[in-house]
This record gives C-alpha cells, structure tokens and sequence, in this order.
DNA sequence: GCCAACGTTGGC
DNA sequence: GCCAACGTTGGC
C-alpha cells in the first residue's frame, strides 16, 4: 500500500512527460517507445543523465477515495514487516519513468503531501527495482487501470525500505525559503524539482540537492 | 496537431 | 474548502 493508497501520490495520471505521452515531446508516437519511456530520452548514449536520489511524496492522512483510505505516512512504512513496501499506484509517466531509473541500493527523500504540515520526514532505501505494478489490473484498487492490459503493463512501481526518520522533519515551508533565496542569489535549492515540477510525486535530486537537505538536519529551522 | 474543456494535485 | 498550476482528453 503505499503510495498506492496515497492517492495523489503516485496515482494520478497526471503527467505526462516522459513517455508514453504523446504530446509531451511532440512525439505523439511515443507509444512505441514508450514503454520504457526511457530510451527516448536518451537518444544518444543510452541511458539518461542517470540520477541517485529521490524524492517521494506520499499522504500521511487519512483521506477517502472511492471509499477507500490512500493514507500512507513514513510511519505506515516503518510499521510494515521488515519496513519494507512496494511503492504502487504511480500513475502519471514522467514518475514513472523515474522509478524505472532506480537503482536497488539508492536513497529517497520520504516527503508527506496533502497533509497539515507538508515536508520531509525521513529516509528510505530503494531495495528492488521497478516491475509491474499488479495494482493497474485489480479492479478493486483505487488505482486500477482498466486502459492497461496484462500483455503490455503500462505501470511500475519499486520497493522501499524505511531507513530512518529524518533528526528534525524538513518542511515544505523551510525548504521554499532556500529555493528562493538560492534562486536569487545562488545555492543548491535554486533548481530543486519540488518547486519547478510541484505536482510530480517521484522526483530527482541531485547530489547537490541531497546533500544539502541532509546538512538542514543539524541546523535550526529557518 | 491544435486547443478548449475538464480533471487532478497539493499548498494554503 | 479554495483554487492555481498543470496534465489529459477528445473534437476538429
């Protein structure tokens, strides 16, 4: 359940993007590439610019859909045996295609979305990487897809394990306040995809980026 | 292939 | 609960 449950999170069919959208590249043909959304992106070498850490938004708050609860906190995946779970119901291409780019052993931002005080919560390891997401052909999940079939799977998901909680939660609110103020004079946040792309739920970040959210931990908030 | 209408995300 | 931003759909 994770993400799946959250609803917003990974379900939605939002965005376009990467692959299988057709208009996003102006492709609208992507469809053969897209499965994989991946290697078009690359046309030359092969692989994308290739990123190591994540950022992964999920609703820690109850909230109904079809009647059923998406919530999904850090402490829902923490509570999980051995505090792992599959992260399902992504259901927008470009956060698609960046679970397909996981790499078992990297690390992602646990951030909380939708909820009373949006931020970063903790940390999470990615321990298996992107394969069918079952939940697109289960009628009874929220995020079933009835556009997606068996033979040629539309949608994929990873598996999580929980790391640790973050010393101090990271908010939202805090992690404006760098971008902004990197926008205008420089510094790491200055191009952070929380605030260029706010509605994608799986998103990169650079070591830069990483870094020096990590570095907030020791510090007051802003 | 364009684009208006519509639906969703998610902060506030 | 509102609503801005933005992705998706479907007519043409």
């Amino acid at each position: 359940m994770s993400p799946k449950k959250n609803a917003r999170v990974g379900k939605r069919p939002a965005s376009s993007g990467d692959g299988e959208t057709e208009r996003a590249g102006g492709k609208r043909k992507a469809a053969a590439s897209d499965e994989t959304g991946e290697n078009k992106e690359s046309s030359k070498s092969s692989a994308s610019p290739q990123h190591c850490h994540w950022l992964m938004k999920s609703e820690p708050e109850s909230r109904f859909e079809n009647g059923i609860d998406v919530k999904f906190g850090i402490e829902d995946l923490k509570a999980l045996p051995n505090q792992t779970s599959c992260w399902d119901g992504v259901r927008n291409y470009q956060a698609r295609n960046f679970m397909r780019q996981m790499k078992e052993g990297q690390l992602a931002f646990f951030y909380h979305s939708n909820c009373k005080e949006p931020g970063i919560a903790g940390i999470m390891k990615i321990v298996k990487e992107a394969y069918v997401d079952h939940t697109q052909f289960d009628k009874k999940d929220v995020h079933y897809d009835a556009t997606s079939k068996p033979a040629n799977p539309k949608w994929s998901m990873v598996d999580v394990q929980y790391q640790r909680m973050m010393k101090r939660f990271v908010p939202l609110s805090e992690l404006k306040k760098y971008h902004l103020q990197h926008r205008a004079k420089g510094g790491p946040l200055k191009d952070m995809v929380l605030f260029t792309r706010a509605r994608l739920s799986v998103q990169p970040l650079t070591a830069e980026e990483f870094d020096f959210v990590l570095s907030l931990e020791d510090k007051q908030p802003l």
